[in-house]
RNA sequence: UCCUCGAUAGCUCAAUUCGGCAGAGCGGGCGGCUGUUAACCGCUAGGUUCCAGGUUCGAGUCCUGGUCGAGGAGCCA
């Protein structure tokens, strides 16, 4: 009886007799041969049927089987080089197949190319094909590294609502619900604020889920379900926040490296870019960054760049400022102390410059943009209060939040990091939405 | 909300600057081949050219209005 494996381990079964449970990505049938690359979700491995092994019938049957028809498949191991697969090299001479479903032969991803829309339409399917799952096996390990960190230096999980009386930052569109006799709720765009009073029993917390934005965006960067991970520190200043961001950060390139180097190369990625990620980041100023785009402004020629580039201090950066920035680094990019005006309400006044504020972006290399945003929060209750009337929100609701400050206030930070964009950048790949297995935006909620 | 671009076979796309017979590849069906790599070769079926008007002898192509989608701005992770 041979035993069922796993495709990922079929290099330590060479020579042994296998059985692999799986669905056929791909047939090509040559006379008396036919090849069926098969995946079983660990790998893709080439199966080789050959007529004088097979009961005439069944050979038959497989000359014709349609893609993605679900099969058992027994026989040995074979180490050849001319064998596709992932990891490949290896093959299975078929010696026993059972079909335990004939597909119906109209499966709509046939193997080419597809339009953005079509793919999405039929998401549920396009999962099984190598690049997608590539990408979802890369953002598995980078949830599990994200975890792995927290875990391993002194943090609690805490689970933040996802139902929530109010905005979170005041700004933002939230999805609404009906909420029995309490009015409305809303779907949670953060947990920071209940990460702040958590810190203030466990130290050091983070909380990990979905984030809902109702912004009407559409780019490449936005969904409105993504999921972001939030830590918050106690005692925590920000150079201390900005030291986490970049353990933090190499610590998941790390793992993402030795762990799922086949699926990065199968995605056609520059792995030498990735390696290159070590602490210390590079770190600029806000001011600096400023002088650096009006540098880059006036350097270029081109009235189209200098259209994208336009930029005067006070503005928030877009897409292409952030990209002008990152491409003078190899490694990701700490932006430090931006304007008040253009972040939270909640952010730290920077000491004597009370028109900018302790926070922190960490811009991603090749363009990928913001893939942190992190800030030392304020500690001063008064001031705190002030903010909130300035930016017009209830004072009552945030009742809880200014206690925080009142009962042993403390100097704390925190980031959100959104996995989507660290998954994307990481695998080199155009959109947001390949880094998520059923993407939800503006003009998505199917399947 | 604004700007730009797009919609032709199940899918990806062609269809002469400047209107003149609706095409190919993939996928499906049938046949061939013992080493294919999205195999290849032969045959075959497959169309409300997004919708509604208009101009014209004639519209996939030009005009008007609409629908749907894309990615950029704003906002953000």
């Amino acid at each position: 009886m041979a035993s069922i494996i796993r495709v990922d381990q079929i290099a330590a079964c060479e020579g042994q007799e296998v059985t692999v449970q799986g669905w056929v990505y791909n047939r090509t049938d040559k006379g008396k041969l036919v090849f069926l690359l098969v995946r079983d979700g660990s790998g893709f491995v080439q199966c080789v049927a050959f007529k004088g092994d097979l009961d005439a019938a069944l050979f038959d049957r497989l000359v014709r089987l349609p893609q993605e028809s679900s099969v058992i498949v027994t026989g040995p191991v074979r180490a050849d080089k001319r064998a596709p697969g992932v990891p490949g090299g290896y093959e299975i001479g078929v010696k026993q197949i059972e079909i335990v479903q004939e597909a119906a032969d109209d499966y709509p991803m046939a193997l080419k190319e597809h339009g953005v829309d079509f793919a999405l339409d039929h998401r549920h399917l396009w999962i099984r094909m190598p690049s997608q799952w590539a990408i979802l096996r890369i953002r598995s390990t980078v949830i599990a590294a994200i975890r792995e960190w927290f875990d391993t230096h002194g943090f609690i999980n805490m689970d933040t609502p996802i139902l929530t009386p109010a905005a979170c930052e005041g700004t933002t569109t939230l999805f609404e619900t009906p909420y029995f006799d309490e009015g409305l709720a809303y779907l949670a765009q953060s947990g920071q604020l209940y990460n702040e009073a958590d810190i203030m029993a466990f130290g050091k917390v983070y909380c990990f889920g979905p984030t809902f934005r109702a912004e009407k965006s559409k780019t490449r960067r936005h969904l409105t379900e993504f999921w972001m991970v939030e830590p918050e520190i106690a005692f925590c200043d920000l150079d201390q926040l900005m030291e986490i961001e970049e353990q933090f950060v190499t610590h998941i390139v790390k793992r993402v490296l030795r762990e799922r180097l086949p699926e990065l190369k199968s995605l056609g990625r520059d792995i030498t870019r990735l390696e290159k990620i070590e602490p210390p980041f590079p770190r600029i100023s806000y001011d600096d960054a400023a002088k650096i785009l009006q540098e880059a402004y006036d350097a270029t020629d081109d009235p189209e760049k200098k259209e994208l580039l336009k930029f005067e201090w006070g503005m928030d950066f877009g897409a292409p400022h952030e990209t002008e920035l990152t491409s003078r680094f190899d490694k990701p990019l700490l932006v430090y102390g931006y304007p008040t005006a253009v972040k939270a309400f909640y952010m730290e006044p920077w000491p004597g410059r009370p028109e900018v504020c302790k926070s922190v972006d960490l811009l991603a290399p090749e363009g990928y943009g913001e893939i942190i945003g992190g800030s030392e929060r304020m500690s001063s209750h008064d001031l705190l209060l002030q903010r909130l009337h300035e930016h017009q929100l209830p004072e009552e609701a945030f009742k809880w939040y200014l206690d925080l400050r009142k009962y042993g206030s403390v100097p704390h930070s925190g980031f959100g990091m959104g996995v989507e964009r660290t998954v994307a950048w990481l695998c080199g790949i155009e959109h947001i939405r390949e880094a998520i297995a059923y993407p939800r935006t503006i003009k998505r909620v199917y399947p």
